[in-house]
DNA sequence: TTTTTGTAAATTGTTGACAATTCGGACCGA
DNA sequence: TCGGTCCGAATTGTCAACAATTTACAAAAA
């Protein structure tokens, strides 16, 4: 036995399997492997992953409750789809939480978060010049999680990570949104430049106009995908 | 059988027994009839509700993932006791999302809506010169439920709503705080005021600073408590 | 007295079985 | 061919039993 010392330990403390499962299936999702508006069956997913029914419905009820998936009495529960009224919805208010991100940050940034936030958006240059669109993707994502959590306000960073999972479940930002590539990263020195003002107003309207901007780009490349492919879209 | 119409049928297809138990004992925890920190037990509560552990576990595992109760492995779940430092994080995001509120609405509000809001607001009054701050506490909910609701962004509400319920874990805001009547309902006017303007900074601002408002007189109310009772406080 | 250790009871974690409901397709009649 | 209805299979809802862990408490050691 090697002394794997107190992960090992704190790892069996704190997950059961019902955390585990919950996990998995939400990784699972998150990564695209179950399509919104699939069906999730308890005894197959039970079986894949070596659990009893219990853990894997204790499991599901988080996951509806953070809203990933949406359970239906005796169908069972499907990969949510998030429909584009609700994405925008989220977006708007994703916007003004982003707005109280610049707002606090103007007052409270140090030297030193600045530093890191820099190298961020150096390293999303270098995968603009490299074309790697989904690095940059990671980087956003990774640009906007460190503001949200450097606002020093754990309940926003708790509820802006939860838009983050449901609004990716919005099916038509991950088809093909992701893959276009900004011509720079200048929006993102702006936001910084903005917070480095230290005036609250300022950064809290950069904050917010940025993530409204993203808002728009979903609604035009949602049209656009729309006029290709008149389809069905449930919730 | 009488003709309950299809009030029943929907009932039946809706609720399953964890939903029944979920609404149950979120209920119970609003109304504050498990104390903060108490420990629920799951074959207390399945024996007391008439149901088996399956259902109660997963109930519990929503309560979880909405933040009233808080889980700890092979030891039980405990209703949650939101500290101070938490309870000030949710009224400043709260805050923010009233702002999105007033901007919305002043907007967009009609003035049908204004009506009614008009009509809590006169409740409200009533309410204070009766000296009833159990029915003023409800109205008061209620006018900022309202106007959530009327912003017309459900996940806005969705979340608004939540952070309600959470808040109202905060101990020491039902001890006392609750009981002391303000001596009138010009606040809310002023908001309503605002609201009509028709400028969205104007009313976005009016809410933001009431529910900054009524952060502060938390914190006071919080400090006051704590220099009489000087005990313990946990998670 | 204080601390430690060991054992039984209580509680939670997990599982498998049974009941209730929905789903899919064969069969039938128009 | 189309529509309905009946049955069996598959799936979910619920329960009770067992396993693992924690808690409570008494006895022993310091």
């Amino acid at each position: 036995m090697t002394a794997t010392g107190p992960t090992t330990i704190t790892l069996l403390q704190t997950h059961s399997l019902t955390m585990a499962v919950q996990q998995e299936v939400e990784r699972a999702i998150l990564a695209g492997e179950y399509v919104p508006g699939s069906k999730l069956n308890e005894a197959a997913l039970a079986l894949k992953l070596g659990v009893s029914r219990g853990p894997v419905r204790e499991a599901f009820r988080m996951l509806d409750e953070a809203g990933l998936v949406r359970t239906e009495k005796n169908r069972g529960v499907f990969v949510r789809n998030i429909p584009i009224d609700e994405a925008i919805e989220i977006f708007e208010l994703r916007a003004t939480m982003e707005e109280l991100v610049g707002r606090r940050l103007a007052a409270h940034m140090t030297t030193q978060q600045q530093q890191e936030i820099e190298t961020v958006v150096h390293a999303m240059e270098d995968a603009v010049k490299a074309g790697d669109s989904h690095t940059y993707h990671l980087l956003n994502l990774q640009f906007h999680d460190r503001l949200v959590e450097m606002a020093g306000n754990r309940k926003l960073a708790t509820i802006y990570r939860k838009l983050v999972k449901e609004i990716s479940l919005f099916r038509r930002l991950n088809l093909a949104g992701q893959n276009v590539l900004p011509k720079s990263a200048h929006a993102h020195w702006a936001i910084l430049e903005a917070i480095k003002s230290g005036d609250p107003e300022v950064a809290g309207h950069a904050l917010f106009e940025h993530a409204m901007h993203s808002r728009d780009r979903t609604i035009e490349n949602d049209s656009l995908r729309r006029q290709a492919e008149p389809s069905a879209h449930a919730s």
